[in-house]
DNA sequence: AGCACTTGTGAACAAACGTTCATTTAATTA
DNA sequence: TAATTAAATGAACGTTTGTTCACAAGTGCT
């Protein structure tokens, strides 16, 4: 009882994952179960055993996924050296990364306390990582003038703030299309560290 | 057993309150049990049941009373006429009053989703009421002009996402100062809204 | 066809969960 | 001092939890 179709469908590891992603993100880690997860997929719980260690090694999994993913893909986009474009490029990178994975944002925004050692300490380091990428954008933009940021680690947890926070409000097919949005926050993120006296 | 010293001391009831905050805020609602709280104040889980009908009520009595606090402090504070103003008078006491309540924070925006109905929409309407006061006062600055807001509604979002964001971070005895954290992030609410042109 | 392997079932386990309750204890009132 | 009441105990309840296991079923290789 292996396969059903040939190519059709993803393998039933990947479908657990997407379930627990969505359940994890909508009720949180804690309050889902393993046959929660299970249902979702039509198996019995014992069978998610064949493809996850533990409940805790299924999210932790998730969470290192999604951050490498992340690191990766904006490791493939080259930065510009302008302070200014690498703000923008930056901005606009986050907002469409996260636009198609919210349930994934989700989790790797607010699981981390569901972390045990040693998972923690890893995927917490991932996401230290991916601060750093905007600090230094702004530190440099802070150092030529480009930006008024006195303070660039506390301009940097900010605009994360601002731009993640999106994932708690945007609903698909609502008033405003991804693209405008993309441009408001991409405006706010700008004019928040441009230098006093000019905005662009 | 029901009372050990006069008037020192809060009664087993806050005491409870303040555990379940602490214990929700650091490990999430559905990952603390009633008989951590309990062994929090140094009770047996059951007496936990003369004070609290459910633990879901405990959960909704906590966010309750932290949003009504919330919006009658805002309330008592006579915001000035003036959108620059009001913006800087809303920040302020937005990171004040969320300062020394770092735990009711915590619960009440990571937590709706923990709520059952009729809770939940009971205390959804409270943190609407909340965010419209800022809203409103960024609507006024767009139509006078003293902000750039061309959708003040997503302004108001990206704005209680930034400065909310700060309790996720925030330890106290860091290398700033609650105060000049305070200022910085004054310094880039303004200048997040501010019109093309000037800053202040 | 036969073997090894992967993936599923479904019952079972011990532990932990929210909650209840008969009972005791201490403080308050009369 | 006796009666009343509020608050705590600690055992017990039924349910759910994460996880294990003996077993069956389908697949690919030789």
């Amino acid at each position: 009882m292996a396969r059903l179709a040939g190519v059709t469908g993803k393998d039933t590891a990947d479908r657990a994952r997407r379930a627990a992603a969505e359940l994890f993100a909508r009720h949180g880690y804690a309050a889902v179960s393993m046959r929660d997860i299970a249902a979702e997929v039509g198996i019995g719980a014992g069978a998610l055993y064949n493809h996850f260690a533990t409940k805790q090694d299924l999210l932790a999994e998730l969470m290192e996924d999604h951050m490498k993913r992340l690191l990766a893909a904006w490791e493939e986009e080259s930065a510009p050296d302008d302070p200014a474009e690498a703000l923008e490029a930056f901005t606009r990178f986050h907002m469409r990364f996260h636009r198609n994975r919210q349930d994934d944002v989700h989790v790797a925004y607010m699981e981390l306390r569901s972390l045990e050692q040693p998972n923690f300490h890893r995927i917490e380091r991932l996401r230290s990582a991916y601060e750093t990428e905007l600090e230094q954008i702004i530190a440099k933009g802070a150092e030529t003038g480009a930006f008024h940021a006195p303070e660039p680690k506390i301009a940097t947890m900010a605009l994360i703030a601002m731009l993640t926070g999106v994932t708690n409000w945007y609903r698909q097919g609502g008033r405003l299309s991804p693209n405008a949005i993309e441009d408001l926050y991409v405006d706010m993120a700008r004019r928040a560290l441009a230098p006093t006296g000019g905005t662009a």
